[in-house]
DNA sequence: CGCGCAAACAACCATAGGGTTGTACAAGCT
DNA sequence: AGCTTGTACAACCCTATGGTTGTTTGCGCG
């Protein structure tokens, strides 16, 4: 409904689908064309298209114009827009919960010694 | 699409929405009546309900069955699966652009000191 | 008891989102 | 030159979303 969407909004509702965080996922791990992204997924390559685009529109990646093949690379940068924003209002919970210190050193303790292991 | 959608997409496509994070930032400082939460908004009381079952949904807030009024708080749980894989996922950058204590520093640093200059 | 208010429910509308098929186009191979 | 491959574009479908108005319902109160 908004004809211009924020950047916040962007990357919230990029993230807000499985298919795109797989993507990111693997994205992670080093470029990948459009067709290898689009292998595992079960949709055609069309729809995964698609996706990249909206990612694309979130700045979470850009693409490297190379005529045939079209590899994707990650910017982190516009994650940080994100966390940030959880982060700044998780605090106040966490002023109120008294727990700000015990999650975050969680976090940062689960981020040195497991990879994602969630899910 | 699908028809039970995970945690994950339901929190963030919870966040996607410029109304929905201002009512959660609104409901950090304190308890809301829905008519309370609407008033800022420019829209009527039941599109603010409406707003206030998704972020139920997703967990992100939880409502105290209290007869004539319905006060919403927070639960701040959920938003951990958020941040949580961002940060898990973000660490996988942040490796190999070699800056994920600089920005988890950073991060934590702001919290501390700003409660939210951005924006 | 009846009024009034807070919130939800219901029906509806318009648009966005995620998917499909089918087609076009641009580069590389032979 | 002509086929094949990788990707994008277009049109279309269905469902979800964000909003509206209009109508309950449920409590508190004079």
């Amino acid at each position: 409904m908004a004809v211009v969407e924020d950047e916040l909004s962007l990357v919230f509702s990029a993230l807000a689908d499985p298919t795109r965080r797989a993507i990111l996922e693997r994205l992670a791990h080093g470029e990948a064309t459009v067709n290898q992204l689009a292998e595992p997924f079960a949709m055609t390559q069309q729809a995964v298209s698609k996706h990249l685009k909206v990612l694309e529109r979130a700045h979470l990646i850009s693409r490297t114009r190379t005529a045939q093949s079209r590899p994707c690379v990650l910017d982190a940068e516009h994650l940080d827009a994100a966390v940030g924003w959880i982060a700044r209002h998780r605090r106040i919970w966490a002023d109120r919960h008294d727990r700000l210190d015990e999650h975050l050193a969680a976090l940062r303790a689960g981020q040195r010694q497991d990879g994602g292991t969630t899910r």
